[in-house]
RNA sequence: GCAGGGGUUGGGGAGUGGUUAAACCCACCUGUCUGUAAAACAGGCGCUUUAUGCUUCACAGGUUCGAAUCCUGUCCCCUGCACCA
């Protein structure tokens, strides 16, 4: 894990984490130590994977002895950023807010250090100034220097705006809130960059702008870099997976399913990604470009990543709850399981399920028993899939599509293994 | 508000009285091959008691032996004009 980068800026460039960046910020990142900040809105209790490129940002900030702040949008989540929607919002209720709020409050607190003396991270939560905010005082004295034509001609506005159900003046403000952010931690918190996903360039511009004229005397004082925006080489959004986002709360998203996301990661995109995620210094990463091209399909580069990732979430237990539940799911290997794996497992409604004994006992069609566990959205889906050979049971392909299944079907004498394809499968614990 | 165009199965988009559960494309699913890939190929993609069965083409009625297709009303969208500025 050494790192071999002169400064921050060659190892964000190189790991291709560095999309735009106001003029100077580079000198500045390399010469001075600076304090940087980036914005997480508790829009969901659990942060998922894309924000893991924010989180690793600062954490390589702070590697190079620059002084992160994690700022949690207590305040700005209750107007909703219009950055990237379609559609409005529904604003979350103060109780949901406040629970997705601590939530990821605890798990920003695993990535950074904040025990450090020279350059501890912070974490503070918007609300703190956002929520003190007089409406007449702001309008004088912030709102004065947003200008409606500029503010207009933002995509973000734009694209609202053109469609028939507009924008609420609510989501209008957001860029004047996290504007004023920046301002605020400026001149009270000795922050002058702002960091974030290049959707957020032109907020952090607004920020810049308005701490300019806010004090004109200290002119460009205050800069901004953002990183691409990811999304798979199938154009696809990164993170999302067919059941939802990838989480990383292990109560959501289980390590087993964090592992799979990034280990079916394609040829195109490993490469990258690895970069962008893991810690791996130039020369392992030469070598294991060299590894890939000669010999792809022993698709190390996916293990590689799936491992770093797992490991950095969820810590070396979780690595090898996640390995050993693959190798018994992917592979059919279930003997290898253990008995907390299948607790494991059942964290994930999507991949368990329980069952009575006693409807077991009675014998239940197979075609019932795919639609009531969620496998096949309907009965006649479940025959064209048995007859495709699509449906299997502990690894074992059904042919018979009147196929009765009773307690003889067990594992172990508690679980049956229904699996649609090869990586569908959904646990069914006798009760 | 007036005039014109339009709302079709996840998305796009054919179809303007009858073998139309509805062309085609995309997305998605399964299988073969394989690397738990990609590509390619094959199959599939409203529901079920698989039947000359049931429910669908914005919504509600109507005409007809028969309607996504015709008529009436309602809602919504787009374009032009007007109003407003």
């Amino acid at each position: 894990m050494n790192n071999k980068f002169r400064n921050i800026i060659e190892e964000l460039e190189w790991r291709g984490s560095l999309k735009d960046y106001t003029p100077g910020a580079k000198e500045i990142l390399i010469k001075d130590k600076i304090t940087c900040y980036n914005g997480f809105d508790p829009t969901a209790k659990s942060l998922h994977i894309g924000n893991l490129i924010p989180i690793l940002g600062l954490k390589r900030l702070q590697n190079f002895g620059h002084t992160p702040i994690i700022i949690i949008g207590g305040g700005t989540g209750m107007i909703g950023d219009p950055s990237g929607r379609s559609d409005e919002r529904n604003l979350l209720s103060k109780e949901k807010l406040q629970e997705n709020l601590l939530g990821i409050r605890k798990q920003l607190e695993l990535f950074l250090d904040f025990e450090n003396k020279k350059n501890p991270a912070q974490i503070i939560n918007n609300s703190e100034w956002l929520s003190k905010i007089n409406l007449i005082e702001f309008l004088r004295e912030t709102g004065k220097f947003f200008n409606i034509n500029t503010m207009l001609n933002k995509d973000s506005v734009q694209n609202r705006i053109s469609r028939e159900d507009g924008i609420s003046f609510t989501e209008f403000s957001y860029q004047l809130l996290q504007a004023y952010d920046f301002w605020y931690l400026f001149e009270y918190y000795n922050c002058n960059f702002q960091m974030g996903g290049s959707d957020q360039w032109g907020n952090i511009l607004s920020g810049i702008e308005l701490i300019r004229k806010k004090n004109p005397s200290q002119k460009h004082k205050a800069h901004g870099i953002t990183y691409p925006l990811l999304t798979t080489s199938n154009g696809e959004k990164f993170g999302k997976s067919i059941e939802g986002a990838i989480t990383i709360d292990s109560n959501v998203t289980i390590p087993y399913k964090l592992y799979q996301y990034f280990f079916n990661t394609s040829d195109k995109d490993v490469l990258n990604y690895i970069k962008i995620f893991t810690n791996i210094s130039v020369s392992e990463f030469t070598e294991l470009e060299i590894e890939a091209n000669k010999n792809a399909s022993a698709r190390n580069s996916q293990k590689y990543l799936a491992e770093e990732i797992t490991k950095l979430v969820h810590g070396e237990k979780g690595l090898e709850d996640a390995k050993r539940q693959t190798q018994g799911l992917n592979f059919g290997e279930w003997e290898i399981l253990i008995d907390s794996d299948y607790d494991d497992l059942y964290k994930d409604s999507n991949t368990t399920a329980n069952i009575n004994k006693k409807l077991l006992q009675k014998g239940i069609d197979i075609n019932k028993l795919t639609v009531d566990y969620y496998i096949c959205k309907s009965i006649g889906e479940s025959k064209r899939l048995i007859q495709q050979g699509g449906i299997s049971i502990n690894g074992i392909k059904i042919s018979d599509e009147e196929k009765i299944v009773t307690i003889n079907d067990l594992k172990a004498g508690k679980v049956i293994i229904l699996s649609k394809g090869k990586k569908n499968h959904k646990i069914i614990k006798v009760q």
